[in-house]
DNA sequence: CTAATAGTGTCTATTAGACAGTATGTT
DNA sequence: AACATACTGTCTAATAGACACTATTAG
């Protein structure tokens, strides 16, 4: 045993060096989530809703000019959370969003310019709050997601471009809700930022069903119909109407308002009940 | 715009210098958790179920000789769970045990050394494959948890020493079990430890309930009985025979063996059913 | 009137909670 | 016989799925 163990903790810290450690990076990754209403071809019929993930095209090395997930290092004097928030902040210019950490994505070999870790965050936002002062480089992206028993397929579009992205799901320890993913096939997202998608979209699909973080991504008044709309299309299923209603009953109330104008029957405003 | 956007991935990787950046350690802790029997007064009463976790006492600075979770630096070439692996196998000599990542702590000023982020796994041991060759600093704690709507107390016993943790649980977006929380009281643990501890327990009493991690912490036959009773430790509470076993009944399938010599009628011997 | 969504009533099937009962070993 | 656990039957309450029905408006 050396005679380190019989200093003080005082003078072992004044000797500690931390420039003596292997060059390692830390990262924050962020999915921003959001639901925006699609095109209707029919005065009456009610707009699709879109699920939509932000994503920035690359200006700079490496992956020059493929899309990534915003992000970016986390500095040494911020937590972690705090880096999401000021990262969410410069590419959004929102503040005060609903945010969860994810998963820490870790290879030695994600990153070719050094060994960084990255900590992936999902954000939810309710899109009427987007103020348009998006960065120039990022864009929505409207998700399309299929899934089957053991594989996982994500199209994303934003009116240009089409990215598509293939996954093969493994169930872990016979559980349900509970995978591994692969990426099959990936062009045109940059690091490993297809994997961080794929357990993103497991988090929201499954969180959606027994929280209440859908209302994150809602307006502060909507109507049963749009909100049941957010549920069907992040599911990527058909919801029976009055089960639906019973699951969401007691976390809503009425504004005592209505939308009308649409053609039919006016629709009750409701907001979330805290 | 630099002309570095002209220039190849190649050179740019070239005349990329990771040591130009901030020092910043990644380490992972671990919460290796099982059950183990207690004592029986009675001969023919079965042995109560222990809930116990691993501690490590620090025999070097900073909080030289708390204790604290098992962990160490991630390396260079590993990933961070290839970095969770060894120290495992480290600290226990066991290799092949399930675990899964927790969550990514990383305030600023959570190690007086420096800027350190610590990946929390969660390890479940089935106390039977633990053959004595554990750490000499490490010892077995049972754990005990009481928990009220807005309170979560922990204690921890190794036979000689009792260490107590008082947490704040705060309910986050009205939503049941998401909480986070906040040290109140801790004497006896080092770093931000108490925090991942309740961390740890909040997310394996969740789990066990959709999910089959708890065959983890269970020899290769057991009685429907000791399951339950693994199921009632962790979860602080009795459950009702009929509803366990429904819960629990495709999971399970029979040996045909039997254990007898208790003083009562034999059980059944039954296996994870996989 | 018609198309379209809004919203409710109700029947049924499934699941969860509770309790009481029977079974069978050891001392 | 007594005790302790093993295991099952069944009643009831709550929840989830399915379908059919009524309501209301713009054009």
């Amino acid at each position: 045993m050396s005679r380190r163990q019989f200093e003080s903790e005082s003078e072992f810290l004044r000797r500690y060096d931390p420039k003596s450690f292997d060059p390692l990076s830390l990262t924050t990754d962020l999915l921003v989530f959001s639901v925006s209403d699609g095109e209707t071809e029919n005065y009456r019929k009610l707009p699709e809703k879109k699920f939509s993930l932000l994503l920035v095209k690359r200006s700079s090395h490496p992956f020059f000019g493929k899309w990534c997930l915003p992000g970016g290092f986390v500095e040494l004097r911020e937590s972690i959370d705090e880096a999401a928030v000021r990262i969410l902040k410069h590419e959004t210019n929102l503040s005060d969003i609903y945010m969860e950490q994810l998963y820490t994505f870790g290879s030695p070999d994600r990153d070719p310019r050094m060994r960084i870790a990255s900590v992936a965050y999902m954000a939810l936002v309710d899109k009427d709050r987007l103020n348009d002062r998006l960065d120039d480089r990022a864009s929505w992206f409207h998700l399309k997601t299929r899934e089957s028993e053991d594989r996982m397929d994500v199209v994303m579009d934003n009116g240009e471009e089409s990215l598509s992205v293939r996954l093969k799901k493994t169930l872990c320890h016979h559980t349900v809700n509970s995978y591994k993913f692969e990426v099959i096939e990936n062009e045109s997202l940059a690091f490993d930022h297809a994997l961080v998608i794929a357990e993103g979209l497991n988090r929201i699909k499954n969180k959606i069903q027994y929280t209440d973080i859908a209302f994150n991504m809602m307006p502060s008044s909507f109507t049963l119909g749009e909100l049941q709309q957010v549920f069907e299309v992040i599911l990527a299923k058909k919801l029976l109407d009055p089960a639906f209603r019973r699951m969401i009953a007691d976390t809503v109330e009425k504004t005592g308002e209505f939308r009308t104008g649409g053609g039919h029957r006016p629709s009750a405003l409701y907001r979330h009940k805290k």
